[in-house]
DNA sequence: CATGAATGAGGGTTCATTCAT
DNA sequence: GATGAATGAACCCTCATTCAT
């Protein structure tokens, strides 16, 4: 039933929802987001939340899928630079953009995440995954000697959900007593060293 | 107003539903849990629910209160044992019991914590932040070389929730590639390494 | 889930409720047959009456079901009287009981089965077409002669579902030009001579 | 503001929308016809159906009146051939056209009258009153003796009404134990044995 | 204290109808 | 004329919470 929106008209609905439900989650918390107050937030009445999406869930993953798109379209252009780095410089350089984008507008998807990452259902880390993936590829591609390092999968795997989960929590959590750069640099320092001793060799 | 129980009656029907609760999050998911599902599994009427929990709210607090605690009574026992053992060695089995007790009961508290996490509101980690301070508390007394180590805290703050997070995920994704056993002892490589290099020595 | 009425209280609001429903079938058609307004005209909450009832077709099953059950009820306890009579005058008879029970109420019960007769999945004549039958069989074992009448089960048919019909459509036709009697009077006309044709003699 | 459409292509569009209102109703049952439905079926926009008609109730009216008028003239034609027969076998002809009728299309006209044919409201039956009265009369023409008989209005009515509901409800009852040639003799046979007594002789 | 029937606000969703294009 | 996106009232149903028993 749903189409899919081909005018220009339509694709600014579309996304006002998107946005409206990101908003809305943000704000009130997952047990209070409902599509009447999605599309009220949207500007649109209820009825055209429905001609563009099955059902709330529908607009949940549409939503949790424009995080992801909006944090790779980030990441990658960042990746020439970053491989040119230091293993050390170039996390810390990656944990800010990835804080920035959090942050923005109110840390929106910062709470959103933190609210609805559990749905796992919905948020697909895949892509995100896709495109660190491809940052530790170049990585290595450029410093060929990383080679060496074993366990490969079990570290980007720790440093995909370990740093991202910390990152949310730490960024959420108005008590800690750590510093975002203290937690940027222990992040680093322990891949570092992780590498260098895997490596056996010094980065 | 509602009472603390102070009768062993009270405190046994206070039990039951804060296990049933935990029960049908685990079986239903988070959006199907009702407090007539709850009162109905602990075998009371929803009307003793209300006895004593304010609301709904107050039995999750309950819920993810009881999870904390229990962590906590199963890491501290072995905080001695731990203690002995070689960093790598100890980080490996600490995982492991946590892992055991995220699976017991068919995955209960592992659910609940899947699905709950993001209820920050409800799921204070502080207790159990606690234990893990204090076990490495104790192993820096026994190690006192590691005194030398940087930035303590911020390399607890990533095991802790880096580690607990890493770990829900990974139990919770039947698609991972990755065993158990490789998480573990990457996670444990990371952090031993960290702290050779941090110290100047090695463990 | 729904509760089976156990207590005097409780068998109260259902019969309320089923009330209820046909006033409202009778009074505003079946397109505006609403829960709410079921449940309002029965003096309850919306909740109530899911308390009881699955779902709205449950409720409609349950009305059609009262109406079954009424007219068996007034039909049955006729049957001894009508089967000491001439068939022409039984039939009319009959049709002149039907006729009240339908009347009654300002035509509720007409009004009802006008309406949702054709929700053959709601309205199921089984009972009342066995207790035609009954009928049936207790005037023929008065009658022994008519066992050479041919083509019972069509007759019967017929006259169950062709009488039903008409009767209803007559009654509900403000416009007709034929008195209820008259018509009564065919019906029962048209059966006598069917009968002593069939059966070669005069009744 | 509905005009009457004066060109073929406007005609065309009117028909295909009340072709499309039958599919959809015989198809989905009553309440699943949507207005979007029909214009989806009919290929026109939903505002196209309402240039046409003012609203859905409208619709449905010319639905109605479609299969009345195709009632009439599938029996119009056949008069003069039915008034030459014995009218046993004039009866028998007739329900054995009006079946067909039914049957057509995979019963569309069938599950659309036991769906709608409460919807008194839309399904005017006078049409059909008239030509099978008309057929009547020009059986007593042709058979002048049947002038004796007495009641012709309420053998008209019953005949029309509880025979036509009869059928219908027939045809949509896959359990029924009577087959239809039964069904139709007996009507027939009923028919017949009334005139021959009520007009004296043998027909 | 314990109960569970009763409540009704509120959620997701549909669909007749309109109106700008 | 034709279209279909937009609308929002209204539908069915759920469930946290209360309160009479």
């Amino acid at each position: 039933m749903t189409r899919k929106p081909q005018q220009a008209r339509s694709r600014a609905t579309v996304d006002a929802i998107v946005e409206a439900g990101l908003i809305v989650l943000a704000r009130e918390g997952p047990e209070n987001v409902t599509t009447r107050k999605i599309a009220s937030v949207a500007g649109v009445g209820v009825g055209s939340l429905y001609e563009y999406f099955d059902n709330r869930e529908a607009v949940y993953g549409a939503m949790f899928g424009r995080i992801t798109k909006d944090a790779v379209a980030r990441i990658r252009p960042l990746i020439p630079a970053l491989v040119e780095l230091p293993i050390r410089d170039g996390i810390i350089r990656l944990l800010d953009a990835v804080r920035a984008l959090l942050e923005e507008n109110d840390g929106r998807y910062l709470y959103c995440l933190r609210h609805g990452m559990n749905l796992t259902r919905h948020y697909k880390l895949r892509p995100l995954e896709r495109v660190l993936n491809e940052l530790m590829m170049q990585y290595v591609l450029r410093h060929p000697e990383l080679m060496r390092a074993t366990n490969l999968a079990a570290m980007s795997y720790i440093f995909i959900y370990g740093g991202t989960f910390t990152l949310i929590h730490h960024l959420s959590d108005p008590e800690s007593a750590l510093g975002f750069d203290e937690l940027a640099e222990g992040l680093a320092d322990m891949v570092t060293s992780y590498m260098e001793k895997s490596a056996g060799m010094s980065l």
